[in-house]
DNA sequence: AGAACACATTGAAAATGATTCAAAGCGCTC
DNA sequence: GAGCGCTTTGAATCATTTTCAATGTGTTCT
């Protein structure tokens, strides 16, 4: 008795039919018990609760997924992790998938190149749908189509294809900030871009040329790949190549901005805000530092994440509900990285 | 013709008996052409292939875990995402997983007391095995060993039971960080702890402290949360309640040591490091911008992903393997945040 | 009271999509 | 034609859901 360790009898973990077996009912009694609203007395239920308790049985997940064609899994593909604004959208979005009983099976791409590696694997593990924040082309998305599995673009929109997404406004979030800058009077412009295969890197660098260029203004572009250190090597690189004095920069992210502070700063000795100022998109937990205190959009995680799961599930349970675009206006963070009227 | 758009008979996605009708073979030989290892002429095995390409087959992996009993799902478990230490080890803990065929199942906890609910979804989805950077009890430890799933803890050892884990050694950190500053004549101390509930916290913490009183030193101790806020706050405590002079001041991690040293140099003009020196532990990525440099203790992300991910592939494999305890030692990253000898 | 009927429970069995083993098939050689 | 590999097939298995028919239970009507 006492040398007797696991309780159930066979070596693994207890199935329905042990459950039924010590219960004294049929393994079907056992299913239904553990359904939400199927019919079993409630003395009898008693009975298989107890069984399961004692057993330490927990449906196998696996053996539903196979038979319900309902996996339960969700497809998390994001691109790089390491940018800051990525951690707080995964455990926003896992979170919120958490409590709508579903899992989240984490895709985190180091390049995206990688991408259809991984759809690979997503097509074995049936999910029933997918969260994508990297880029897709017209025949991936094709393929999600083709197999009815629900996608939803996290800050990107369907190249060529009608897919559903949830997008922070990059026009509008340009465009206010923009004004802003022109507002408070500023002259000399330049642009830190994001990587050339970053979607909303692009977006964002297009919105503000387009606006700058309705206010009349010009502006000087480099490339940086929105971390930290390319913030600070893109404004060498514009010290280099712009005559005139900068007085404005525009980052297409937030943390490029912060590395364009601090190099103006302390390599080129020049005072942020009051000879440069300097913008950021995202609105990271770093923007608000005391150190900077970057004027930039804020993204409504929140909502933003959100809005994406309840799309995701509304398609899941309705395969057939059209590709809707949400756009969310991000917030202007009025901080102290840039001089404003 | 025309008209019938999915290349496989039934609605949804080709199995592998849609395949062996295809190619004019059993089921079974579909089964072992996709099996690596499996005996199949190399004529069948081209049947095979074709058909599945035309079918776009993709292999059921839940049908695949139910009979072998392998998942080929390894949950990951982690208490605070937005922690700028956490994504980084994410990151690479699922691109390692990824690399050796193994899925991951995130699981990302807002609060600690959450994990008794996560586990009830780990049981259910027969994961192969975990990953756990966040407090277990010894019962939920237990729970683990019952049902033969092996775990990791990621910077944390199990309390009671022995279980197998990959450190980075706090001991030796804070030793190293203590004795650079008492070396570099420093005499009034403070430590801002983590939260309460914080494993890594309360042991550098206490390493710190012990180590200082070792050498003779007194010091002060507030208590932080990790983030940058109470950095901030907990600097404000600590010029309040200290009478003396604060010289050095001891960071249980990097996100605090900025937000104490931004506290410092903006709410107290006190200058950092000829005024204050400050040392923090992590070695984020925040840590080495140019405007802290901060003094600190960088763990080896890379070498104890790879042991973590090793570890818990050789527990899968071989079930019996011993509770190894991996420790790490961390390199001292000389920033400018400490006034050192 | 007894029959008829509605209705909640229950259990047997099929189905889900793969792996795997024993047994049969096939192409050779001797 | 027996013997020997290598392939291939058929059947059993994994743990569940779900359908369908059967069983029981209580209510109402005559």
């Amino acid at each position: 008795m006492a040398a007797k360790k696991q309780p159930e009898a066979n070596s693994g973990r207890a199935t329905s039919y042990d459950v039924a077996r010590q219960a004294g009912v049929s393994q079907s009694a056992v299913s239904r018990c553990f359904k939400q609203g199927a019919s079993v007395a409630p003395r009898t239920r008693e009975k298989i609760l107890a069984a399961a308790r004692e057993l330490n049985y927990y449906p196998n997940a696996i053996a539903q997924g196979l038979i319900t064609r309902r996996s339960n899994l969700v497809a998390i593909i994001i691109s790089n992790l390491t940018n800051l604004y990525y951690p707080e959208v995964l455990a926003e979005l896992t979170q919120r998938l958490s409590a709508q009983g579903i899992r989240v099976l984490l895709f985190s791409l180091a390049a995206e190149s990688d991408v259809d590696e991984v759809l690979d694997q997503v097509w074995r593990y049936r999910v029933d749908g997918a969260i994508v924040a990297a880029r897709l082309d017209a025949q991936q998305l094709a393929a999600f189509a083709d197999r009815g599995v629900p996608v939803i673009l996290y800050n990107r929109i369907g190249e060529g294809e009608p897919v559903a997404s949830v997008c922070c406004d990059s026009v509008s979030g340009e465009n206010a900030l923009v004004d802003a800058l022109v507002e408070g009077d500023h002259h000399v412009f330049g642009i830190i871009s994001g990587p050339a295969d970053s979607y909303v890197g692009e977006e964002r660098v297009e919105a503000a040329r387009r606006r700058l260029h309705q206010l009349g203004r010009d502006c000087q572009i480099v490339r940086g790949n929105f971390d930290y250190a390319s913030g600070d090597a893109a404004l060498k690189d514009l010290m280099r190549i712009t005559d005139q004095k900068l007085d404005a920069l525009i980052c297409a992210n937030d943390l490029m901005a912060i590395g364009a502070i601090d190099s103006a700063r302390i390599n080129f000795g020049i005072e942020v805000p009051q000879d440069l100022s300097v913008v950021g998109f995202d609105g990271v937990g770093p923007a608000t530092w005391l150190a900077y205190q970057v004027t930039t959009i804020r993204q409504p995680v929140r909502r933003m994440t959100e809005a994406a799961v309840a799309m995701l599930i509304e398609r899941i349970e309705q395969p057939g509900l059209s590709p809707e675009q949400r756009l969310f206006a991000g917030e202007l963070l009025t901080g102290s990285s840039a001089r404003l009227a």
